[in-house]
RNA sequence: GGAGGACUAGGAUAAUGGUAAUCCAGCGGUCUUGAAAACCGCCGGCCUUACGGCCUUGGGGGUUCGAAUCCCUCGUCCUCCGCCA
């Protein structure tokens, strides 16, 4: 959510770059709305402050037993009328809130300008594409080979995009989301959360999920929860409604969890396979920190998120989203994308962003400065560090062997039961 | 799931239906070689150039001229009962 201050000062700027953001906003309505909200509350405290001076009066007339009905009537009316106000004014602010949760975050002067992912830019890649003496096999083929992926049986116990994974292959997922949290509690600081997979509303709207994408997630009715489409959801919201302190920041959480998202009207891409799943595990890094330092701390993000990639030795590029691919609550964000050599394709597993106090306003988390002034917002930031769904594809597809089989990289043999390569059954 | 109790600022505590008091912590200052102690000021949010005004007792409603206080409702926590991996 933006500062209703923010666009009132610059209303062109707003308008324009939630139309880069390809979400346009009327600026408009918001202004006009919002004057007439001022303006409500100006005459609804005007007559308010009579009533709390009066209402002394009356105190003051009872204590002496003296007479006070004119008075009591007088004020009678008056509160009738400031009730009416109150109304109209919660009407007001009830349709302008609507208006503003839906203005998107403006983005960072340093995000690209764009049309379309089309121009989105790679800023940096590791690594050539492994190269490969025969037609490397797609992840399908090898899983489905080596009985380590389980699609039909997956879709027979739950539906398409359910795989299960088998054996080694469900041994090789612990291991990456063993090895990915090893890593960044111990190499990188982060502290490790186990969050719930359900959240209720306030925690989605907090991290803006809610209201746009209410359709994306599965929701238990009953209970009125959501099954989290990210760790982002309940680890960004531990602090909601909080004052930190500043000696507390940066805060840096690391959280496994499933991930669901029912993926409503992607139909028809990237449907093959493990590459759009409808439940996926996925390590997620979450930051606190000084607005001062956000974009410094993006960037420290990122190199954390990268170090995954290089020690799994997986060709990868990072690319820059322009303001038209960014998302809803984003002002800059970058992707890592693993080379898949049986795919052809870069597939995104990492995305970094930064929110700057987008999140921190809807979930009113801020931090009192050293120096003891009021409290701020903080920026929160996050990625993920990894995405195994993803990651396994590329892994399988970079390490397989002529003969089908996949080797072990060496980072992860520490939790493969001192397996160096995954062979036929 | 049932019964009872509680919720006041960062923390802790007070307020016969008359408009939120106090302590601690924190910040600034005086004093000091420095620190501590002591003392003074600040110490929830919003509006206002300012003066000042409005709001704030877990959330939302209601009664009342006036609600932290009375009523309804939801949430959270605690105690007990039931059920349970």
């Amino acid at each position: 959510m933006l500062d209703i201050q923010r666009i009132r000062d610059n209303p062109e700027s707003i308008k324009k770059a939630s139309e880069n953001k390809k979400s346009p906003v009327d600026i408009d309505i918001i202004i006009s709305l919002d004057n007439r909200r001022r303006d409500t509350i100006k005459e609804g405290e005007r007559l308010k402050s009579l009533r709390n001076t009066r209402s002394q009066d009356i105190a003051a007339l009872k204590k002496e037993k003296k007479d006070a009905t004119q008075v009591i009537a007088d004020m009678k009316e008056v509160s009738d009328r400031i009730r009416k106000l109150d109304g109209q004014q919660k009407e007001v602010e009830d349709i302008l809130h609507e208006h503003l949760i839906r203005v998107p975050n403006v983005a960072h002067g340093s995000t690209p300008h764009g049309e379309s992912e089309k121009n989105n830019v790679v800023i940096a890649a590791w690594e050539k594409p492994a190269a490969f003496d025969f037609k490397p096999k797609d992840h399908i083929e090898l899983g489905t080979a080596l009985d380590i992926i389980d699609f039909p049986r997956g879709a027979k116990i739950s539906g398409a995009g359910f795989p299960v994974l088998k054996g080694d292959g469900a041994l090789l997922e612990r291991a990456l989301i063993n090895f990915f949290l090893e890593t960044h509690t111990r190499r990188h600081g982060y502290r490790e959360i186990f969050p719930p997979f359900l959240v209720n509303r306030a925690s989605l709207f907090g991290t803006g999920q809610l209201p746009k994408s209410e359709e994306q997630m599965y929701f238990i009715g009953e209970d009125d929860l959501f099954c989290i489409p990210t760790a982002e959801v309940p680890v960004t919201n531990l602090h909601r409604d909080e004052i930190l302190d500043q000696a507390q920041l940066p805060i840096k959480y690391c959280a496994y969890s499933a991930c669901f998202r029912r993926e409503a009207g992607s139909y028809g891409k990237d449907t093959k396979g493990y590459l759009r799943v409808h439940q996926f595990n996925k390590v997620e890094l979450v930051k606190m920190v000084q607005p001062e330092t956000s974009y410094d701390e993006l960037e420290l993000l990122r190199v954390d998120a990268e170090y995954i990639l290089k020690a799994l030795g997986l060709h990868y590029r990072v690319v820059s989203l322009c303001d038209a691919d960014l998302s809803f609550a984003a002002a800059k964000c970058y992707d890592l994308e693993a080379w898949a050599p049986g795919e052809g394709n870069y597939l995104e597993v990492s995305s970094c962003s930064n929110f700057e106090d987008f999140q921190a306003r809807r979930m009113n988390i801020r931090y009192r400065p050293a120096n003891g002034d009021k409290p701020r917002f903080v920026h929160t930031l996050n990625g993920s560090g990894l995405a195994t769904a993803r990651i396994l594809v590329a892994l399988l597809e970079t390490y397989q062997t002529a003969k089908g089989a996949v080797r072990v990289p060496e980072v992860l043999r520490p939790w493969m039961q001192g397996l160096t390569k995954i062979g036929p059954r």
